[in-house]
RNA sequence: GGGAAGAUACCGAAGCGGUCAAACGGGGCAGACUGUAAAUCUGUUGGCUCAGCCUUCGUAGGUUCGAAUCCUGCUCUUCCCA
């Protein structure tokens, strides 16, 4: 199967141009993709992109990632009703950094083939680029009406949009354009790939090439991911799903893909796991048959934590799950060790209290309200122990006048309070 | 500039002198069910030293034994006429 076949069963082939699938049995072809670089850590809307790559370099291209620092700077304006904040460079050389760290989880940046991968960084040819050289080669070659024909501008000179838009976010095609030029003539690079809403601006990218240097490049790019309910994909109530373990830990990550919809796990695991469609064909069947074994939900979440983390790491997620939403009971809580409970509950929003007050015994009420603001108000406390939904420990608490002393101490330290089912609290004696 | 209506808890919206911490709906939280889902059902949704007490109905005063309810000033909102 080749490239584009793999990626059209897979459902990330959006639009491709026609002659691409071509060049890409002709030679081995270097393609890039253009990433962001906004954060020092990439999320999981970007694994789309990454995806790509990675399929590109199975099939034996060259994928090249594209640290859009220059372009970062000014912001696209593709999807954005408002300008951007603009990045200064030793942010941008930092997540540079952090970014490709990331990335050679997924591609090969050592390899001795002709496809190893490779990571660009546009700032490093933009930086030097005077104004006059910019308008004079490259503004010289394309017409603003070309440009103002494209949606991302048109939407922005539209009646809906209220800020407007400044000539840096106007020209924000031009020099991702020049990108795709520069990687032509520099890397032999003749195809980019994006996000459906990059169309445009890739378009932009093979007309410079064709009025320029007079060659022919590509442009390909996949569906933008989408959710069966309408919200927004990648995100949750905390906001964005990172791959670094610091913002995002690798059992909230674990938890994200175990928490896809039945409608959307077919699609997630096509585009984010590298099984095979034999594989996937199996494992769908299996999920039809069965919808509340999940096990759709449960492979996606193994495949992909285990690529972007680890299997230590996915086996732990596996565990805290457990205790968590499985039927852990107090005594397998009290068994865990002290790292590996604190790796469960990392995350968790933590309360300290003193020991030598813990020790004389502590109502519940007061410990829970007063000394730590698990709940917010003692009246609420009540309302939920007579609705039976305190636990500590993993033990419902049916008692409010309960005496909470040192002999609740996990690993000598620890409290775990539990409101409903989902919401945990530690309560560290110190 | 003139006139009318209105401002109630997270939101919408009842209440128009005592029985009002305030109907009802939505949302939130919890319980049951379940697949860590959806739907459904149940409870709860100002605070506290919790069969009781305290502070809340735009804001500041007033009338009254008693005010979310009546009166006055102020602020804001909506509508109509200029």
């Amino acid at each position: 199967m080749n490239f584009v076949e793999e990626l059209k069963w897979r459902g990330m082939l959006h639009d491709i141009m026609p002659g691409t699938e071509e060049q890409l049995q002709k030679e081995v072809t270097p393609a890039y993709v253009g990433i962001d670089p906004t954060a020092d850590s990439l999320h999981i809307g970007h694994l789309v992109s990454v995806m790509m790559l990675k399929h590109l370099q199975i099939a034996g291209h060259q994928p090249i990632a594209l640290i859009g620092g220059a372009t970062g700077m000014i912001g696209d304006p593709s999807g954005k009703s408002q300008e951007r904040n603009l990045l200064d460079e030793p942010t941008l050389r930092h997540n540079q950094e952090c970014i490709k760290n990331q990335l050679s989880k997924f591609l090969d940046f050592d390899s001795e083939e002709a496809n190893v991968a490779l990571l660009v960084n546009n700032y490093d040819w933009m930086k030097e680029f005077s104004f006059l050289e910019f308008i004079r080669d490259v503004g010289k070659r394309i017409t603003v009406n070309y440009m103002m024909a494209k949606d991302s501008v048109k939407k922005r000179l539209g009646e809906e949009s209220k800020s407007g838009m400044s000539f840096t976010e106007f020209t924000y095609q031009l020099v991702q354009g020049y990108d795709f030029l520069h990687l032509y003539q520099n890397n032999n690079c003749k195809l980019q790939m994006g996000g459906s809403d990059q169309w445009g601006n890739i378009t932009t990218g093979t007309e410079l090439i064709r009025r320029v240097a007079g060659g022919e490049a590509f442009a390909m790019t996949c569906p933008l991911i989408t959710k069966a309910d309408g919200t927004k994909f990648g995100k949750t109530e905390s906001g964005n799903v990172w791959l670094d373990p610091e913002r995002t830990s690798p059992y909230s990550f674990f938890q994200f893909w175990l928490n896809t919809s039945d409608e959307d796990a077919e699609r997630y695991i096509k585009i984010f796991t590298l099984l095979s469609k034999e594989e996937i064909d199996a494992l769908v069947a299996g999920h039809k048959e069965a919808p509340h074994m999940r096990s759709l939900q449960k492979k996606l979440a193994e495949e992909v934590t285990i690529m972007v983390h680890s299997k230590e790491e996915y086996e732990m997620a596996v565990e805290a799950s457990q205790i968590l939403f499985g039927k852990g009971t107090a005594e397998q809580l009290r068994k865990l060790n002290e790292s590996t409970f604190l790796a469960v509950f990392e995350g968790v929003p933590q309360f300290t209290i003193s020991k030598t007050e813990l020790a004389e015994g502590i109502n519940v009420i007061d410990l829970l309200a007063e000394k730590t603001e698990v709940f917010p108000s003692k009246g609420e406390l009540r309302r939920t122990i007579k609705g039976n939904g305190l636990s500590i420990n993993k033990e419902k608490i049916g008692d409010p006048d309960l005496i909470v002393n040192n002999d609740y101490l996990i690993a000598d330290k620890y409290i775990l309070a539990q409101k409903g089912k989902k919401n945990y609290f530690l309560i560290i004696a110190e």
